[in-house]
DNA sequence: CTCCTTTGTCCTCTCAGTGGAGAAAGTTCG
DNA sequence: CGAACTTTCTCCACTGAGAGGACAAAGGAG
């Protein structure tokens, strides 16, 4: 279903739409208050975005002590595809043009399924949402995947995770069914993008984002933009050495973090404590599920369990260990903390912290919020939403 | 003594007078081929220039086929200042507008002496090339110094090996003395620049420079801005834990990089050695010298001493295992390794390399050249240069 | 000497954008 | 209720940056 492919024509409008879509509806005075252009010259460049259909006439607003001015917004018509595919699951969601979500999906699927299978149940979400009546078609979107990617052409490069991905042509692919825009990225660098657009980094020019899911990665944002690297894989902290010498990892070497803490390693961690008979509460929960995730380990720790508030503790230290490395290597202003296993909540980010702040210099702590994320498993899809905007809403 | 002020009127001069500085002189329709202008344009901004100042003629260029064109170039009576201040030497040099070096000092200084000392110093070696007949005044001077700096204001924060600088007004109070304008930088900062403009970085948009003097730092390069972070600390790995429960560092934790390889790590390794009898030819240069320095070890070394050979395999293992953090961390396309114990050459860069290609995933390492930088001891001051040309070559 | 190429200058035309003036629409206060 | 003040929006003349073409000047190739 082919839909309004209308991009704005020069800086100012794209300039009006980031401001609409940030701002919400707005009137023509208090646009002109944001933009540094002449009464006329914005009139102007409103009218052309009117003609276009990408805003539309919303009514008066309040007086402002005069006359009451029209409003304008960004079309309610307009929507966005965010999709978000984890290692194991995948989110999908609606959004309108101010990156609003309007419908969101989320489903277990292993993306060693490869890319064909995956986007089979992308699209089939995709189409559930539709089908719901929150869209008649799509205007863009966004997707994020577990891996590096070359991102002007956004194709997965040497995915680790996900065999089979590499060099799938996923941004064409994807444009060519749903047939609009699409742009693609890295999970991580799109979790970033969502905490900068509505959650805690939104007045933070340089942060970093941890996120600890099945591996481990980071975000980089230098000077409000993502930082992706040469070759699309920077802020691949996973393979870091936390441990000298410590336990094998998937990669070939020793010690890295992913191998001492992440949701895969934690839920094994657990299981074989729950085994040796170090903790009753795991053992129970283990026999139990047949099984252990990070979600339990949370559960026990939040019950007073010792083991798994040391297996919390302990991650936390391999953690907090690489990220004051990364601390005094960036200097960032801010420090998010995202993932799967934010629901560990405040005794991961206990442990981080202690260590950050133990082990950076004071000049680069001196200031420094280590703080979790606040959109959640909402995260990755808005950031997407916002990738695709950021897309659309620039000159063509 | 006060010199031409005038600076680029809009964005299109600014780019001219870069393209001249980088470019060398050059004819009107070489410079045309280069900015996107029309001609008619072009010559009036030219013309500008020239009334300026700034640029004068040149003669004529060679045909190219047809009428030959009459050549501009940036004014050859232009002077800047590179003051690179180190640990434990300062370096200042004269260039031109196009950043080649006139003349340059070096002399031993300890930074320690204070900011007052140190500037007597720096001031009476300006003056020394001054007199020497290189330049009659100067049109700008970049500084670096060996801390963090807060770099809008020129002025050094918290700097651990450089006590009583911390707020001192470095540009404020040079910019009196010198009576022209001044910016202020890390001299690793600097070291980045004075390669990305002379040296191994021309065309690296993303790289890190990791200078390895008396302390150890890193440039970091991001879209070819130098990236200084939320508060001027931005690369300060020196005290990144490379060994768990190593060494004693100042800093008060263990293990820091600093503490087990740097100039002054690697001179009382090798005077413990010597101590020890480990190494005949150490020991005698110990004796000779009353004292050993890394330039020592790098001698010992050449001539085959093992013990000083494995003291550099040995540093180089630490500073590899840093760096292969950073390298997955920050994907770089270019890795420089620079500063004062550049002299130990091909043995400390095969140990770096050697644990940065084991380390780090294949795709940040692919085609990740690691290098020695090309400038050396000019480094600093270039960078320097370039650092208050850039400065004077923007829109005023 | 002729023809072609390159360079530099001049002039006109276009168009984005500014900065009013003034009309339209509301509020406040006597 | 009306007068005075505010705010919003539209219209229009004016400015200035810049493009682009015509043409002159200067040189090379044959």
């Amino acid at each position: 279903m082919r839909r309004m492919t209308a991009r704005p024509a020069n800086a100012h409008q794209a300039r009006l739409l980031q401001l609409l879509r940030d701002g919400g509806p707005n009137s023509r005075a208090q646009l002109g208050d944001q933009v540094d252009l002449s009464r006329s010259k914005l009139a102007v460049e409103v009218d052309r975005l009117l003609e276009t259909g990408l805003v539309v006439a919303d009514g008066l607003a309040a007086s402002r002590g005069g006359r009451r001015s029209h409003n304008v917004r960004l079309n309610p018509e307009l929507r966005l595809l965010g999709v978000d595919i984890g290692a194991t699951s995948v989110d999908v969601a609606v959004t309108n043009a101010e990156l609003e979500i309007l419908g969101h999906i989320n489903q277990p699927l292993d993306v060693r399924e490869g890319p064909v299978a995956v986007f089979e149940h992308v699209l089939s979400m995709a189409a559930k949402l539709r089908a719901s009546g929150l869209a008649e078609g799509f205007d863009g979107a966004g997707i994020g995947v577990p891996g590096p990617v070359r991102f002007p052409e956004g194709v997965p490069v040497a995915p680790p995770i996900m065999p089979g991905w590499d060099g799938f042509p996923v941004r064409e692919a994807l444009s060519q069914e749903l047939g609009c825009p699409v742009m693609v990225d890295n999970d991580v660098n799109l979790m970033a993008l969502g905490e900068q657009h509505a959650g805690v980094a939104r007045t933070v020019p340089d942060f970093l984002v941890v996120k600890i899911g099945t591996g481990i990665g980071c975000g980089i944002v230098v000077g409000g933009d993502v930082y992706r690297g040469t070759t699309g894989s920077a802020g691949d902290i996973g393979h870091i050495q936390a441990v000298p010498d410590g336990r094998p990892c998937a990669c070939g070497n020793r010690g890295c973090l992913e191998a001492h803490f992440s949701g895969a390693a934690l839920a094994r961690d657990a299981t074989e404590a729950a085994q040796q008979g170090l903790s009753a509460d795991l053992a129970n929960r283990l026999e139990a599920n047949g099984g252990l995730s990070a979600a339990d380990v949370a559960a026990a720790a939040a019950a007073g369990d010792a083991t798994a508030l040391e297996l919390i503790r302990e991650g936390g230290r391999s953690t907090g260990q690489v990220i004051a490395g990364l601390v005094s290597f960036f200097n960032p202003g801010l420090v998010v903390i995202g993932g799967g296993v934010t629901g560990l909540g405040h005794n991961l980010l206990a442990a981080i912290r202690t260590q950050v702040y133990r082990q950076s210099l004071p000049l680069a702590t001196g200031n420094l919020p280590i703080v979790l994320g606040e959109l959640g498993p909402t995260a990755g899809v808005i950031g997407a939403a916002r990738l695709i905007s950021d897309h659309l809403f620039s000159p063509a």
